[in-house]
DNA sequence: GTAGGGTTAG
């Protein structure tokens, strides 16, 4: 047979200049006429040569002027035409593939499975699944190679039903499990689904499992909440003589993090020695977090120092692990490095530091990083958007935390959890109600943090019996299970409303009531001057925890408040003789990123004799506006002068008193925080003072935030 | 000629 083809051309096939060469091809109707008795061979490997060329050049103006030539000589080879879209896929280009693809008159399995792969390659899952129906319904049969990357293109969508009619055809096809690649394909993709079980039992269908299959399922298992089951298919791949890699130890030491099992995280690290998995940057980055998850921070640290050039996600897990251990500070100089060494962090990065600003309620840093994440883009997405509203929250600016609420292009259960929590710590119970309501519409299911958040903002703005609606309609839905945590909520939303005996009646409703529950009672005692209750609390809490000196002072100081001072006398003698050490108020401000620490009757700073000063001004001018030193807060035996006088120097006092000595600008907010409750004449002050220096006072304690302005707190003096 | 698993977040 002939073809329009040029004989003499096929010296331009071997010319090492392909462009050239195209260009004389491009005169393809002057060059058809000159000959037409070219052999099939030749034809043949004219084409591959001049494809091979263009490919290895990289030349996707060659191809397709190769590919024009082709069609207009009539010569459209199958196994040619396969290697043109092959080329197309190599140059990169997808969509010039595509188009020759589409041109094709007819198509081999192999070149179809080439085109699904390079899809799911460019994480185009889509177009993968579109081929592979189209594929199917123009008639060829889907090979094991088509199997084993066409079901990630299922389990990336999501599309359950659709996958599963594609594993029916694979075990028509009788290649379920016949190649191991295809059944890995499966295990994986089940285990994406969280179907493990279905991941399971294709499992057990393969017979001779390999690595990359243990891999998928182990992952699998740990990422769906069963890092027990996870270390036993590892224990069985160890055993049935699979040795691991780089991939699977990347992945088991995660799970060794999860159970925080170190003994078997150390097992495993000496296994990565030993198979020579040292440098292989996922295993050490999985060592690293795993390290960290057992509270060994040091040999996290220790691990990333071996890290010549760190990469964003092992920066990432560094960063990670350090706000997990409680080392917020080291995590944001770290942070900061990262940046100097142009490593361009991404949402997990931001949502990890941020959350380091919010738990040191740092303001400024968190705003500097909240203007990095509008940088990237990120502040409209859920994860760093989630974060931005926990630090808003923290931070006591629930306008803040709103207005990047708003603004997410997705809102999901985590963001409105946030929101809720956000409104509960800063007393906006009404606003939290709001939302919590709205989810309806928002089609979100509440989940436990949901009904904590907003049961805690019922308990924070005293909405009692919306607080009870509740509760007790989760309590008779069974949907959500209802943890120690809630109920403790519960047990301080009565306890502060008074209603005593409902509350202990609530903590006998507990199966295995804690600590908690009945130190929250014990303060609603206190509160209410429940002598009788508090003595039976103080007992429970006593059996629990022998050695829990806060609730001896709970007694104590409610013993003090009713003026019992031989029973004031002799609990602070068992005190003594317990050893038991009392948690001292301390307050603190930032000023200009350094933290300044009170503590009551402190007049060790260097600047004391000035903090002196402003306090007695503020005094005075508090005392104009009607402010009534309030002597029940004082639970020392005194008398009244004295009394008075210990009120001056409690350490938020003196911090606020710092905090205006250093801050000179009129509109800024000044911020201080609270190791335990705020005082109530300190509140009272706080309030006064507002009105004197015409500024907000945002004071974070143990429980809340106070956002104190123009004389009134936002927590509406319940707290 | 084409194929499967991993490390970071609320």
């Amino acid at each position: 047979m002939a073809f329009g083809f040029p004989r003499h051309f096929n010296l331009f096939a071997t010319l090492e200049i392909v462009t050239p060469t195209l260009n004389q091809l491009s005169h393809v109707k002057s060059l058809t006429s000159l000959a037409h008795n070219t052999s099939h061979t030749e034809a043949s490997n004219f084409y591959s040569s001049l494809i091979q060329q263009c490919t290895r050049t990289e030349s996707l103006r060659g191809l397709g002027i190769v590919q024009t030539h082709m069609i207009k000589s009539g010569y459209m080879q199958l196994s040619i035409a396969n290697r043109l879209v092959d080329g197309c896929l190599k140059c990169g280009s997808l969509s010039n593939a595509r188009k020759v693809f589409d041109e094709l008159p007819e198509r081999h399995v192999v070149i179809w499975n080439a085109m699904i792969s390079s899809y799911i390659g460019h994480k185009k899952s889509k177009e993968a699944i579109g081929l592979y129906g189209k594929m199917v319904f123009d008639g060829v049969l889907p090979d094991e190679y088509t199997f084993s990357s066409v079901f990630k293109a299922f389990s990336g969508l999501g599309l359950v039903y659709e996958a599963r009619r594609a594993h029916g055809l694979s075990v028509v096809l009788g290649l379920e499990v016949a190649n191991v690649f295809v059944g890995s394909a499966l295990v994986d993709m089940y285990a994406k689904f969280g179907r493990m079980g279905d991941a399971r039992l294709v499992s057990n269908r393969v017979g001779e499992k390999d690595v990359v299959l243990f891999t998928a399922l182990i992952v699998g298992y740990s990422q769906h909440g069963d890092d027990g089951e996870a270390l036993e298919v590892f224990g069985d791949m160890i055993n049935q003589g699979v040795k691991a890699n780089e991939y699977t130890f990347a992945s088991i030491l995660i799970t060794c993090g999860n159970l925080e099992d170190l003994t078997h995280g150390k097992l495993v690290h000496g296994l990565v020695v030993k198979s020579g998995c040292e440098a292989a940057v996922a295993s050490q980055t999985s060592l690293l977090t795993m390290y960290a998850r057992c509270g060994l921070i040091d040999d996290s640290l220790r691990i990333f120092k071996r890290f010549h050039h760190p990469n964003l996600v092992t920066w990432t897990s560094l960063i990670v692990a350090l706000v997990r251990n409680g080392r917020e500070e080291l995590a944001l100089i770290k942070f900061r490095k990262m940046i100097r060494d142009s490593v361009v962090p991404n949402s997990f990065t931001l949502s990890s530091v941020l959350q380091a600003c919010s738990s040191l309620a740092m303001m400024d840093e968190g705003q500097q990083i909240h203007a990095m994440v509008t940088k990237f883009g990120l502040d409209r997405h859920i994860f760093a958007g989630a974060a931005l509203i926990n630090l808003y929250g923290k931070c006591g600016n629930t306008e803040m935390a709103r207005s990047v609420f708003d603004a997410l292009i997705e809102i999901d259960l985590v963001s409105v959890n946030s929101m809720i929590y956000s409104y509960a710590q800063n007393g906006f119970g009404h606003e939290a109600l709001q939302l919590f309501d709205g989810m309806k519409d928002l089609r979100l299911e509440p989940n436990d943090v949901t009904i904590l958040s907003v049961l805690l903002a019922c308990n924070n703005s005293g909405l009692v019996q919306q607080g009870c609606q509740i509760f007790s309609t989760i309590r008779s839905n069974h949907n959500i299970e209802l943890t120690r945590d809630h109920y403790a909520c519960m047990v301080d939303l009565l306890g502060r409303a008074g209603r005593l005996e409902d509350a202990e009646m609530l903590i006998k409703e507990v199966k295995n009531p804690d600590l908690v529950l009945w130190r929250a009672l014990l303060s609603a005692c206190k509160l209410h001057g429940q002598v009788e209750m508090a003595e039976r609390a103080l007992k429970k809490v006593l059996e629990l925890a022998p050695g829990d000196g806060g609730s001896h002072v709970l007694l104590t100081n409610l013993y003090a408040s009713n003026g019992n001072w031989s029973q004031v006398i002799d609990m602070k003698s068992t005190m003594r003789e317990m050893k038991f050490q009392k948690n001292p108020a301390m307050s603190w401000v930032d000023v200009d990123r350094e933290v300044h620490t009170f503590m009551a009757g402190d007049l060790s700073h260097s600047r004391s004799r000035e903090i002196n000063e402003t306090l007695e001004k503020l005094f005075e001018e508090v005392q104009i506006l009607g402010y009534v030193p309030d002597t029940r807060f004082v639970l020392q035996d005194l008398d009244e002068e004295k009394k008075k006088r210990s009120l001056y120097y409690h350490s938020e006092k003196l911090a606020i008193a710092f905090a205006l000595l250093m801050s000179s600008k009129k509109n800024t907010i000044i911020r201080i925080f609270k190791n335990l409750k705020v005082c109530g004449d300190c509140h009272s002050w706080i309030k006064f003072v507002t009105r004197v220096i015409g500024r907000d006072i945002i004071a974070r304690d143990a429980k809340r935030f106070h956002h104190f302005k123009d004389g009134c707190c936002s927590c509406r003096d319940y707290w």
